[in-house]
DNA sequence: CAATTCCTGATTGTATACAAAGTACAATTC
DNA sequence: GAATTGTACTTTGTATACAATCAGGAATTG
């Protein structure tokens, strides 16, 4: 397995704050998978340096709720659910509408130049078949939107939820008979946004949410499907074998 | 000057949370001002605990944007802008119209009827003219149809913006001649959920927010012109008095 | 053989020690 | 007298030491 997570960044940035960044990007790809213990002196090890700024990172990981505490055990990796993920997408689903009508407001006419060439970089991005890169395409497209905003707190909220799903991300992207829709809702959206059409923006970028939660769902159910069977076959192996 | 936070709390919490809870609080009541700096050996002699539990507390009060850190010198409590309240206000609006959206879907027969009481208990509250008794009715009020949607996560943000407002919470409570129309308001929204209509509930929800909005921009924008009349008239001080 | 108790090792929770950096103030120089 | 430099002190950043607790296994007992 990976001896190291690649522990750099910014140089000079409070131990503490990389070690953070590191575990956080950890999680998020499936490096640090969910359950896995976090224990204080092997990162400590593995990361070159001491328990204190282990522990203050997993103390802000605690609050963004990627990680759990468990009294006298330590962090452990947060579980994702079907429940806790509907939720996400339950509130992304509002503060996207939230977005796009904001933009309808308030966007540039620099930003709006942006949007349409993200929009038909994204288009080009789907002819690829390469899911990383639509994926940062598609992330492009909805960073100049929520930027458009200029509500840091709307920012930083949708970067956090949108973190959660980090690890789904690529699901309802590599399904390509979504491109389509999806090449045509960012238009939508686009043309919504130009022509002001708050009502139009906000209904696409909900029924936007809705297809991501669909693919997303589906890709949860299958996990959990595999790792119960997994499960079930490891206790039966358990069994023959003691 | 209140020498003693009352840091008790449960005992059996991790000295690191006790803290968490102590400092978070002296920040919403006021107690602990904007601007002021958290000196962890200070805080720590006077809360009787080392500097490690603080300092893991100052983390999570980071994350949540209570404290900003200022590198090499330490934490001090993040200071409340006409913009950063307007910003909450704007998210917060979206996100109580989602909450009574979902309270029409999700709302049980039990929650109904603590609903109707708890509408009930808010207007009984207005009529004692007592901000806190009001302040509390309105809380508990508002907490139920939160809780009715069953979503975690957009629990958690609910209770974590509302915070950010904390201190303003007496503002437009104190303002007697909005009375009526709080109560009003109040309830239209439990009309409007018991009949499960989505789209009045929404829109009463996002008027309940613009009126606090109003309240409290005021206030701020009061609070700001004095404390600057209040340095204008320290500096001249100092210019005489050198 | 099963259950219970006790012990040992490991891990977290807390405190303290040490290093680095920054700030304020005084002394010195122009 | 103003500016600059140097020094002492304060405070944070990091590491480590110590205490409390927990988990798991071995030994003992019924």
């Amino acid at each position: 397995m990976g001896d190291n997570f690649n522990m750099s960044m910014d140089e000079f940035l409070p131990l503490r704050d990389v070690v953070f960044n590191t575990l956080r990007k950890a999680i998020l790809t499936g490096e640090l998978k969910p359950g896995e213990r976090l224990m204080e002196i092997h990162l400590a090890n593995r990361l070159g340096v001491s328990r204190t700024p282990i522990r203050e990172a997993i103390r802000k990981l605690e609050l963004e709720g990627l990680v759990i505490m468990i009294p006298r055990r330590g962090a452990e990796v947060a579980q994702i659910t079907e429940k806790s993920l509907k939720d996400v997408l339950e509130v992304r689903r509002a503060l996207d509408a939230l977005c796009v009508e904001l933009a309808c407001d308030r966007i540039t006419e620099e930003e709006e130049v942006l949007l349409k060439e993200a929009c038909d970089a994204f288009e080009r991005a789907t002819t690829t078949r390469d899911a990383t890169v639509i994926a940062r395409a598609d992330v492009a497209f909805h960073d100049i939107i929520v930027q458009a905003t200029g509500n840091q707190r709307l920012i930083q909220l949708i970067n956090n939820l949108s973190e959660q799903m980090y690890r789904y991300r690529f699901e309802y992207i590599k399904d390509e008979n979504r491109h389509d829709s999806l090449v045509n809702e960012h238009r939508i959206i686009y043309e919504s946004i130009v022509r002001r059409d708050k009502k139009k923006a906000a209904e696409t970028a909900r029924l936007h949410i809705d297809n991501q939660e669909n693919s997303i769902i589906r890709q949860i159910c299958l996990e959990q499907q595999q790792s119960a069977a997994k499960k079930t076959r490891s206790e039966k192996e358990h069994k023959t074998g003691g």
